[in-house]
DNA sequence: GACTGTATCAACAGTGTGTTGAGTAGGTCA
DNA sequence: TGACCTACTCAACACACTGTTGATACAGTC
């Protein structure tokens, strides 16, 4: 992948005002579980029917005591959905060389399942972090920069491809990135929460490669 | 558009207990000023920034009162949602017409275009429609069944074209619309608010209609 | 002119959030 | 040892919001 422009890929950054107000002590332990407490209570219903409360109880501590922890039920939320996108954005480097290596077809069904894994484990984490977007400005900008990592990875590819000559012109690159990357966050939001109507799980990585290549490699004649 | 099978169009269903509780009254102005209050407070601010008080203020009458008229703030939205819902679908058969009469460019163009225009002049209703999502069955149901519409419309375009010659096989018709109609979702909705990143408004309507003429009618032969 | 249905709201009950202020318990250094 | 700091804890409070009750006013009938 030397080839291929690298994108600009910095980590998530270290949570501003999130975690504890101070630092340090045995207390480590009630932060883990609270964190415990709001992944296993996000599997079993939606944040907004679970209170500070419940994850206060839940961690064996009363509710003010929650507030020296955390800042608010979002920040517990938020530093869960850091965790889980580190973990997603991980192998991004390794899957950009193996696109290129592995050619097209393969290399993006690669990208993609690498992608759809480590968000099928957690179902209920995906939809808190989808739902804090709708109140939550720094959720959306969480989420923001990830989706602009993905843009540019894939813009970078069609790019690269379109100048060796393997893909045809068409719209600017860019712009057909966040087209298909938007594409890809609706579609296995829904089925990772199955929506009616939604692709099946085994199913949506089929059908959502096939219009990338098309997208990509195709050209449209009809006729 | 003989040949193009219907899909099933049914009119968005009169919402069971949604507006008042009983009927007729000078009062109809009320309720119309409680929808109209809410209008305009959804382009200023999100659904949950607007308190029952603020609609029922807004409206001239008091908390309770706006009991009277409206079980929920969600049933006041929902009644938006209807009517824009039913705003948008309105012309859809004679879009499916014009699809079949003016071929694929021209009637997709079309058909999102008057799509995308129902919902662009009120961004601020269609981010509480979103946003009702997360916390509403109702609402989720009623948007199920606005997506069904346009997937079994869209489903039908694919296997006419198919079954015409004219498009190409590939992964199955419904399964593509179901991809696409969910791009276009997401890629209107993140156009309209604003988000970063997304595609200029002026650039969306191309960006998508190039994606899906390649995914309907492209093959792709990477190499 | 008693009756019925529309329309209205003060006052209440309940559930949630986030804050205050008063503490306890352990370590550290004089 | 005892004064002192810092991590940690929570009962009680102050708010903001939702949804309900019960009393009331006011129209139109019959």
């Amino acid at each position: 992948m030397a080839t291929l422009p690298q994108a600009k890929s910095s980590p998530a950054p270290a949570a501003k005002g999130r975690g504890r107000r101070t630092t340090r002590a045995s207390g480590d332990d009630r932060e883990r579980a609270i964190l415990e407490t709001a992944e296993r209570l996000l599997e079993e219903r939606p944040l907004s029917e679970i209170s500070v409360d419940d994850l206060a109880k839940g961690a064996g501590i009363s509710r003010p005591t929650f507030y020296f922890y955390f800042p608010s039920k979002d920040a517990v939320v938020l530093t869960i959905i850091d965790r889980l996108v580190a973990d997603a954005g991980g192998g991004r480097e390794e899957i950009l060389a193996r696109l290129a290596d592995a050619g097209p077809q393969a290399g993006l069904r690669a990208s993609l399942e690498n992608l759809y894994a480590a968000f099928r484990s957690r179902p209920g984490v995906v939809r808190a972090g989808s739902d804090l977007r709708t109140t939550n400005q720094e959720a959306r900008d969480l989420w923001a920069q990830v989706m602009e990592g993905w843009v540019a990875d894939v813009t970078a590819v069609i790019e690269f491809e379109r100048s060796r000559g393997t893909a045809p012109p068409g719209q600017p690159a860019r712009e057909m990135a966040i087209a298909l990357v938007q594409m890809n966050e609706r579609a296995q939001y829904a089925t990772l929460l199955g929506e009616e109507p939604s692709l099946e799980g085994d199913r949506v990585l089929d059908v959502l490669i096939e219009i990338w290549l098309r997208a990509i490699y195709g050209t449209a004649e009809p006729g």
